[in-house]
DNA sequence: GATAATATTGTTCACTTGTCCAAATTTAGT
DNA sequence: ACTAAATTTGGACAAGTGAACAATATTATC
């Protein structure tokens, strides 16, 4: 419960092909996750990941028709990886339905001080604004992390109706997002994190069980002018 | 108030030299900032930039050393800018400390929305991860687009001692920039920003006035277990 | 252990990359 | 106009890029 680690790769098994194959191939997957997160977007050449991989260019090739391919069934098995984890972590039992919003809370900022989070994300956001097929992808994981923080959002105040529940996650989710420059892995307020994460524990519950139908449509803020 | 821009480019003047080198200088700058704002990181080469300025490429090694010394400038350029807009800022007038967070929440929630800010800002990320030039020149930056922050969480709020008063504006801080990947120009979710900034107002201005000194060190959470 | 499918090697190709430099052009002050 | 400094040009260079291919080695199955 404490520690809850995502894997870094999820590959659907290829059809056909010797076990030697399928292990080439998730080796190959493997080194140039690990460039990219060591040396950045710019170290994925296919000459370093045949490197990395102890592997010559040529067989680069054999297993992807081309770079682009590469990267795109990297991208993807590290998404996936991540959305298996999510679907285990939303029926991991829990008291209250605010007790389980926090513990979410708790596993999303602990997954952000990990090198690969921290590393893999502002990358994927980077190549997001510029390549559809990332963008897809990218806006695919995070529809289907926000489900869970939708369900619990409904259980703690049921009056809100479903649009303002579905931004509500999003602001949730956006937040602790944020979190991954500043907290996270080597980053200056890594160690703060662990209060961080009461801030945060305390304003997401707050924020979900007082707000009330409506008040976000309107610009009648509570406190303002 | 309702708008406002900053600037691409803060670039302090060269010694020496004609007034056609300085808009040498300053258009190779603009240029490269286009690319990357269009097209990203990638198309950061001395070619494309040479042709997007209408320049030759050589010339480009007389204004800048090297290509790394062309995108630390170009970085320093656009951080300064944001610099110098976040002093100004500080000092519009506001009413009580509550109106002039809002304000501030407000302003730099716009800005995230800007093509520019969308754009340019994950990939600085994305570069401070392996770039310790770019890793510490984005954490100046952000130290210093908190200063305001912590002042008004100060007024709001003065029973915080100054440390959590930091933690605070950094969690403020972290959660709106988290808003880039998703109510970002031309994000799935853009057109709820005015909803978001609501949420964040209300949430943020709750957050720092009731938040007891203590509170975030020891894990006494309030509606926890 | 022969065989066909699969995997790997080594090499070649055309192209792009950043850097460098000598020559030509433009600029500002005399 | 003359001049020296500043700017610009165009082309060269070695190194690296993704892609392609035939030749070789490995694997699983009969």
């Amino acid at each position: 419960m404490t520690n809850f680690i995502v894997p870094d790769l999820k590959i659907t098994p290829r059809t056909g092909g010797y076990a030697r194959g399928q292990d080439g191939f998730e080796h190959i997957l493997r080194s140039a996750l690990a460039l990219l997160v060591n040396h950045g977007s710019a170290a994925l050449t296919l000459r370093r990941i045949a490197t990395e991989s102890g592997m010559n260019v040529g067989n680069l090739n054999y297993y992807f028709r081309s770079k682009e391919e590469l990267i795109r069934e990297l991208l993807n098995a590290v998404i996936s990886s991540y959305e298996e984890s999510f679907d285990e972590i939303v029926h991991e039992a829990g008291a209250t339905a605010e007790a389980r919003l926090e513990n979410l809370v708790m596993l999303i900022l602990e997954d952000i001080t990990t090198k690969k989070t921290t590393r893999f994300f502002p990358e994927l956001w980077a190549m997001a604004n510029h390549d559809p097929f990332v963008y897809d992808r990218m806006n695919e994981l995070y529809d289907r992390a926000r489900v869970s923080l939708n369900e619990l959002i409904g259980e703690i105040n049921p009056a809100l109706p479903e649009d303002e529940r579905k931004i509500l996650a999003l602001f949730i989710s956006a937040s602790m997002e944020g979190m991954t420059m500043f907290a996270g892995y080597e980053k200056p307020w890594r160690a703060q994190m662990p209060m961080l994460e009461i801030i945060a524990r305390r304003s997401f519950i707050q924020l979900v069980s007082t707000l009330r139908p409506g008040e976000i449509k309107g610009d009648l803020s509570i406190g303002g002018s």
